[in-house]
DNA sequence: CATTTCATTCAGTTTTGACTGAACGAACTT
DNA sequence: AAGTTCGTTCAGTCAAAACTGAATGAAATG
């Protein structure tokens, strides 16, 4: 399935979205380079070999391999091989965004967590510093629950899904 | 309201609780003493004066005030004043929780509308390309929603609460 | 008006993290 | 075996961010 467009046109977006990708990444906390390869590998389904990621992406292979090992490690992309080539090729994870939401779903219990335990060791009669701990809790419980429908929409979509 | 338990218990508590909030707030992409501020504001209900906090968190004032400014900013602590007192007071802000929830909606939204203008740059007969970015503007969106319910869920306590 | 008490600003320091590129070992090729 | 082609690691460089503390100016006090 290859795209037919004007080249140079597609290009052009491509590096755009790119770059995009890659201060959305950073603005969550991300290396800007780990930005950059996920977009890459977004944008271009086909899985890509490490040494045009750090081609393309005019980035020393070093880079290359601590970003694809983040993402890697986070389940975002998937490390895959092609019969009768050497590199290593990377493409998007199956469930990708599950699992993104499932990785922030992680911290905000933990988070959650954190908290509850600290409201467990006051004192029976801080009622007050144990109501404002609460909200607190509360807080991160809301966004907890609220990525637990994000979730399940994401996978809503993905079994409706009837491609390739 | 004061509470009247072993002091040095609570203190305790509150120092690695302020700590605890520290690192979540550093996992969030804030300074870490910006977060400091935060949990003690939330512990200690009462405003706080400025010159206290840069005491008991033993940092510089000029921490300090770049800390206040940036939680101000949020929307997150509000700046008070005492009747004949000179200092500035930082207490929690009336709808905090909310409000972060809505600093997190509209930066899914941002991102999500960067997504859904490189898909409007693609050329018609790009369809693969296209269904790969939908995938991606569809997660956004769906977090999106999903801090939506949470910021529901915050708001129908708000107004169940009866309290003060 | 002089002094004190504030909060902010800003120049400088320290710390943190990203990134590079050389070195290395493993796996493959000839 | 010698030589390539890989990916990873690690020491070092560089830039950005956090943080400090002195300087500044505003506001209050005497």
């Amino acid at each position: 399935m290859k795209e037919t467009s004007a080249l140079s046109d597609i290009e052009k977006i491509r590096t755009e979205f790119v770059e995009k990708i890659g201060m959305v990444a950073q603005g969550e906390g991300l290396p800007r380079i780990a930005g950059r390869v996920f977009g890459l590998l977004v944008f271009d389904g086909e899985p890509q070999a490490f040494g045009d990621l750090s081609e393309r992406l005019q980035v020393s292979r070093g880079s290359i391999s601590s970003s694809v090992r983040l993402l890697e490690e986070r389940g975002l992309i998937k490390r895959t091989s092609k019969l009768g080539a050497r590199q290593d090729f990377f493409q998007l994870a199956p469930n990708a965004w599950a699992t993104m939401i499932e990785g922030a779903k992680k911290r905000t219990s933990a988070a959650h967590s954190e908290i509850a335990t600290t409201i467990d060791e006051l004192p029976f009669d801080a009622t007050s510093i144990r109501e404002r701990l609460g909200d607190y809790a509360n807080f991160y419980q809301s966004i907890d629950d609220g990525l637990g429908v994000a979730l399940k929409s994401i996978n809503k979509r993905r079994s409706t899904d009837a491609s390739t």
